[in-house]
DNA sequence: GAGGTATTTGGTAGTTTAGCCAAATTGGCA
DNA sequence: TGCCAATTTGGCTAAACTACCAAATACCTC
C-alpha cells in the first residue's frame, strides 16, 4: 500500500473511528431521534462526566459528524450528516447474523 | 444509561470498532473487490508484517464481518455481509461535506 | 518422517484512548 | 462589576490497541 493509498484509508478510518465507541454511538442515535441537544442533557442520558461527554462531541464534531450552535450558555449539537444512521442499519443485521450462525451451533 | 442500555451500544461499537482501522478499512475493500484473497497476498497488499495482518483478520472474523475458509496450506477470507461496504459510501459523503465546508473558509 | 510454506499465537514496547478531577473560559444576570 | 451555570481544556492514570519478532501449528510434498 502506497503513501497515498495509505492517507485515504487513515482518513477513512478516522471517521469511523469516531463512530466506534458506545458512548458517541448513543449520542449519534439520541440527536437523530431528538434534532438537538445540549452538552447538559446528553451528559444527564450517558451518565458519565461531563467532560468526558464533552471530549466525546469533540471527536465526533472533529471527524464532521456533527456540528454544533452555541445559544446563550449552552451549546447545542446536532447531526450534519443522516447517512451515519446507514451504519446502525448494517451493524443491526451483522448481529442478526452473527445470532443466527450461534443458533446452528448449539442446534448441531 | 442503564446497564441493558449500555450493553447494547456496546454490542454495536464493537462490529463498528472492527472497521476503524485503515488496515482493515481496506482489507475489507479488497474482499469486496475480489472476492476472497489468502492472508498471504493481504499481506503483500497491506505492506506489513503478516502476524499485524493475521490479527486484522481475526478482529473482522471476531465481529462478523468477514469469514474464512481453509484450503490446503492456506486460508481464505471473504465478506460475509456485503452491507459493510455502505460505510464507504457514507464516508465519502462525509468527507465531501467536510471538504465543501473548508472551501467556504477558505472564500470567505 | 523431514523439510518447507502459510498462518496463528505469545511476548513486549510504544502509542492512543477514556475517564476523572481541577482549573480556565464563556455567557447571562443581578 | 461580580457571581453562577455551562462548557472546554490541562493533567494524570489505567486500559486498550498496534506492530514487530520469535516460536508454535498446520498442511503439503518428497
Amino acid at each position: 500500500m502506497d503513501a497515498k493509498t495509505q492517507a485515504k484509508y487513515e482518513a477513512r478510518a478516522k471517521i469511523i473511528k469516531a463512530m466506534a465507541h458506545p458512548a458517541r454511538l448513543f449520542i449519534v442515535d439520541e440527536l437523530s431521534k431528538n434534532g438537538e441537544r445540549c452538552v447538559c442533557k446528553l451528559t444527564e442520558m450517558v451518565g458519565t462526566d461531563m467532560s468526558t461527554v464533552s471530549r466525546h462531541l469533540a471527536v465526533l464534531k472533529n471527524a464532521g459528524i456533527i456540528e454544533d450552535e452555541k445559544r446563550g450558555a449552552q451549546v447545542y449539537y446536532r447531526l450534519r450528516v443522516r447517512c451515519v444512521l446507514d451504519f446502525f442499519e448494517c451493524v443491526e443485521s451483522v448481529m442478526k447474523c452473527n445470532a443466527s450462525d450461534q443458533q446452528k451451533l448449539l442446534v448441531s
